[in-house]
DNA sequence: CACAATATTCAGTACATACTGAAGTTTATA
DNA sequence: TATAAACTTCAGTATGTACTGAATATTGTG
């Protein structure tokens, strides 16, 4: 129905902000990303998806590298098909963000250089060492997250 | 002596570069932001900041008000002075990035609303309640991660 | 208040990003 | 191989960002 289709775009728009401003991704991709967190059927092709978010074709093609490149979203292929059907997985948010921690595990390296250049002085590599705390921490915790919890969503439980 | 300066901006090009690429800081913001981690002293002017990293002072008040609001940057002025001096505190980092989870919190509900959008079919809501659980996830986690560790020095290099 | 030292704002430039229409390329059938 | 329907690349435009020199405002001292 029109009028569902309608809330499901305001709902889009309001992910895809969000995506934009705290993700850095750039704003068609931001909605192609919140479109297919929540269309119906989950695959789509990219045709649907320009058509649903409104945007071109050709700028389809480039969100799309971005968005799975960045690990986002997977592309499949039908046989005896040539259109592409794209999808976000269940797991594709858990995926990005520990690959965007383990990311930062260049920055402790990069601190602990940092100390081992300004010496031993525990005053002025109090900056250094307390940085290298918080991204020890962040890795170790994401470590130990749990893995992607289907039950809720399976079998309740 | 110069050598050491040398090798101090080698080591700022490089923590900047991390900064500028995984943290959407801007160049000059980066390269402050790297100096004022392994500067001595802690408390810098714009003035020395500008002629370390080789940058206009125009350049520095814009960085320094976007260092200031992201967090990173403390100003204090000295009684009788009119030179401001700038610098990072031990716990800029975490602050920051828990003022940048807590910002997260936006998308939970963000994916609530979405679930109760896409109705109770879970196959449907599979996507967003899977998102929804790493967020929650996060915040919890940072809820309760160690504060400063000030006390001792953990390891030794 | 006048002066000097610092800080901020402004206009302009250079560069990068996001997007589109049109042209070209691939892919699956017959 | 021809054809049709998809996908991708390219050139161009519009917009936004980062930075600087020059001008202006602020701050503390004598």
């Amino acid at each position: 129905m029109a009028e569902d289709r309608k809330r499901l775009l305001e709902w889009v728009e309001r992910a895809a902000a969000f995506c934009i401003d705290e993700y850095a991704v750039p704003p068609i991709a931001g909605r192609v990303l919140a479109w297919l967190m929540i269309c119906d059927p989950p695959e789509q092709s990219a045709g649907q998806i320009a058509e649903a978010i409104g945007a071109s074709r050709a700028s389809l093609a480039t969100s799309m590298r971005l968005l799975i490149d960045a690990g986002f979203v997977r592309r499949r292929t039908r046989p005896g098909q040539k259109t592409h059907y794209y999808q976000v997985d269940d797991d594709a948010w858990e995926r990005v963000i520990r690959r965007r921690v383990a990311g930062l595990a260049a920055f402790r390296e990069i601190t602990a250089a940092g100390m081992e250049l300004a010496g031993s002085d525990p005053a002025r590599t109090g900056r250094l060492r307390a940085a290298h705390n918080v991204f020890d921490w962040m890795d170790k915790a994401f470590a130990s997250m749990p893995g992607p919890q289907h039950e809720g969503e399976v079998d309740e439980r």
